[in-house]
DNA sequence: ATTAATATTTAGGCTATCCTAAATATTTGC
DNA sequence: GCAAATATTTAGGATAGCCTAAATATTAAT
């Protein structure tokens, strides 16, 4: 059994490599002032994980995940993200203070419960702040979900989550047609307002206003 | 901020002196085989305990939980007990696997969150075994809940509770116009097959089977 | 009431995690 | 390419928990 801490380290050295190339090291100097702790404990720390093999630690280079401790980080960033959905969704609670209460809940050991509270939330692919979640098997887009607002005229995507649990917005969505999965194209953007018309599905077209536009997270085709 | 060690001890010699006299002091001996500990250990654990005033503690006798101890093991049981009605009620768990998942989650910090919990779970007053969940306030009934079945002719109690989520029993419940605070009284218990006849609030009567009351909690008028 | 049995505490150690200060490597500026 | 600045590790020590074994209290039995 793991301890809070190893995991903590794991999730923070995973946080800190995030986008960087591959076996990208982190210093201890880094994490010891992104966990606000003191680089000798980090330096302490990296040796043990080392020996558990879940980072590949070069002294005074610094550690980098190894398969075993990308594997268990994307595990918590996963758990933490779902519990962010949870209590955004179903509790209520506003996306700026989901973060702090995830932070304990991503170590809840039990498998089955991240399974069911997965199917209990209808498999959401992105958390309340926009980031994606890691599906079971620990695959994570690369990049952020962009809010459509961003999408440029002629530029074709893919919606993947909705920024808010606002029931009004998604009633809204629904009744256009618009929905997670949704494939749309930016038809064009109305003088004044900003308000976009959109194509969805290559037929029918729908306009929707900016505000509505920025809280809708899409993925731009490649 | 307490730790997981401390939580789980108080939570165990409130659970040890459950409906003992007031003051009731658990010795050293039977904390340290429920928590699966050395004696010593639980012999330490009650000097730091004392030094914090969760309990009062006399030496070769044993320890008893402070008001502030009591306190803190009745919001560590409502914590628990809501989370077994999550796991149960919301995500399907049966009613034997969630205890282990609620020993963890009880530990999570944040008083907003056990109150929409609460909410989200429309103000449960009992757990999936049956057991009372303390209010806000901290306040428990004395007795357990006891299924409609124990309840003799002539007994007259009130509904706190269903032993079992399944939307069948509960429709079935509505139906019968059987619900949370219903006050009902048994008529007859007939033969063969032991179904109840009951007189609800006091007006109509309806019939109900032996594998229905069961599984419906009653607390019995004095 | 004294001894035998039982319960409890103390002593002495262990690990995980943290800390500060000192020692050692590395990097950078000239 | 060396000295100064910076980064990293090691040394030494603290605390919260846990353990076993030894010492000490209490209780029960004759």
């Amino acid at each position: 059994m793991l301890s809070q801490s190893i995991e903590d380290y794991i999730k923070a050295i995973w946080t800190l490599s995030e986008g960087k190339e591959d076996k990208y090291a982190v210093s201890t100097n880094v994490l010891a002032s992104h966990l606000m702790t003191s680089q000798a404990s980090v330096s302490e720390m990296y040796k043990r994980l080392a020996d558990k093999e879940f980072i590949d630690y070069i002294p005074y280079q610094g550690g980098s995940l190894s398969p075993k401790g990308r594997q268990l980080a994307v595990s918590l960033i996963r758990k933490h993200r779902l519990w962010e959905v949870f209590l955004h969704a179903k509790l209520g609670f506003g996306w700026e203070e989901v973060h702090d209460i995830a932070e304990q809940l991503e170590h809840i050991h039990s498998h089955e419960l991240t399974k069911r509270l997965d199917a209990f939330l209808d498999y959401p692919s992105i958390d309340p702040h926009g980031d994606y979640i890691p599906d079971a098997e620990g695959n994570i887009p690369k990049q952020r979900a962009k809010p459509l607002t961003e999408l440029t005229i002629g530029g074709v995507a893919k919606v993947v989550g909705v920024l808010d649990s606002n029931s009004k917005l998604l009633s809204l969505l629904s009744q256009k047609g618009i929905g997670l999965g949704t494939s749309l194209c930016v038809q064009s953007i109305l003088p004044f307002d900003d308000s976009r018309v959109l194509t969805l599905n290559e037929k029918q077209s729908a306009e929707l206003s900016y505000k509505a536009c920025e809280l809708i997270l899409i993925q731009e085709n490649r």
